[in-house]
DNA sequence: CATCATGTAATAGTGAAAGTTACATGAGTA
DNA sequence: TACTCATGTAACTTTCACTATTACATGATG
């Protein structure tokens, strides 16, 4: 289990929701991913706010898609979730008077920065439906699905 | 503060016994870093055992480079600190029967694997003698060889 | 009004890195 | 030889962010 799977997790449970007619409970989703509906509700927050998803209470109620998953990318949910770090390595301290230090912290950031810039640029040219046809088409057709992405990416 | 700033500390403490003549302790660095000996002598042992650094003991012991600073990348070193994890995101499980999961966690995958794959190339093409080089030319000279860096990575 | 579902604060658990202590080993020095 | 310096490393403890859980409030449905 890695350090940070919300990102992960937000993308199962909407598209566990566009599968669905009807709403999908917390509670549902919980189970789906082995959590706690809490966590569902704590990761989902930062969307329902900016729009992208309803919550809805009471019998039947649960969570609903507001938009079209052609119309959200990685990127709005990234940024849903409230930026968290991409990059797992960083600085000691941010307030150093060692030139040494400034110079290798100067040229770490520039490397990493650039990872980071790469990684929101591919995530604001991934919709959600992408990823929804790449459900639909199976494990099979998700592999060849993907080698026809990475061949579009790195011609980009 | 981020969660893991080894590659940082190696490269401070690199580029310290470089500018040295004698060998450097760990207790040196550790006061640099502000931190503690053993931290220091922890994070350098992958590098002693891949023979880019030498430890001396005794008097007038300390850390010595056994190789030039131009021999060294920062895909060495990123290597002999054990190839730590370089993204933060993840997935949820390994194991997971949901095809859903399975889509996005294969979808995810791509982008970072592609984003660390980046990095692990840029690594790759720098040495440790460009990044002394940038701490003897100072915080201004520092920027423009860091413009030149940029622009020589987008162009590649 | 009983039940279902979300909203959220407060608290505890978890894992990896950082920090610390303790002690062993080896190299130079008086 | 004895002393000091410095590394080597095991065995903790601390810290920090994410995850998990508990508890209770609010609102919608039947």
């Amino acid at each position: 289990m890695s350090r940070d799977s919300r990102l992960s997790d937000v993308l199962h449970i909407l598209l566990h929701i566009a599968f669905e007619r009807a709403p999908v409970t917390s509670e549902t989703m919980a189970s789906s991913l082995n959590t706690n509906s809490v966590v569902v509700r704590r990761i989902m927050a930062g969307l329902r706010d900016r729009g992208y998803v309803r919550s809805e209470k009471g019998h039947g109620g649960g969570w609903v898609l507001s938009r079209e998953l052609s119309e959200i990318t990685l990127l709005d949910i990234y940024l849903a979730l409230g930026s968290p770090a991409l990059v797992s390595f960083g600085r000691r301290s941010d307030t150093s008077e060692c030139l040494v230090e400034q110079a290798v912290n100067a040229n770490l950031d520039q490397t990493l920065q650039e990872a980071q810039r790469l990684m929101l640029a591919r995530f604001g040219e991934i919709t959600l439906d992408r990823l929804a046809a790449d459900v639909e088409l199976g494990i099979e057709g998700r592999r060849k699905s993907l080698n026809l992405e990475s061949m579009h990416a790195s011609k980009s």
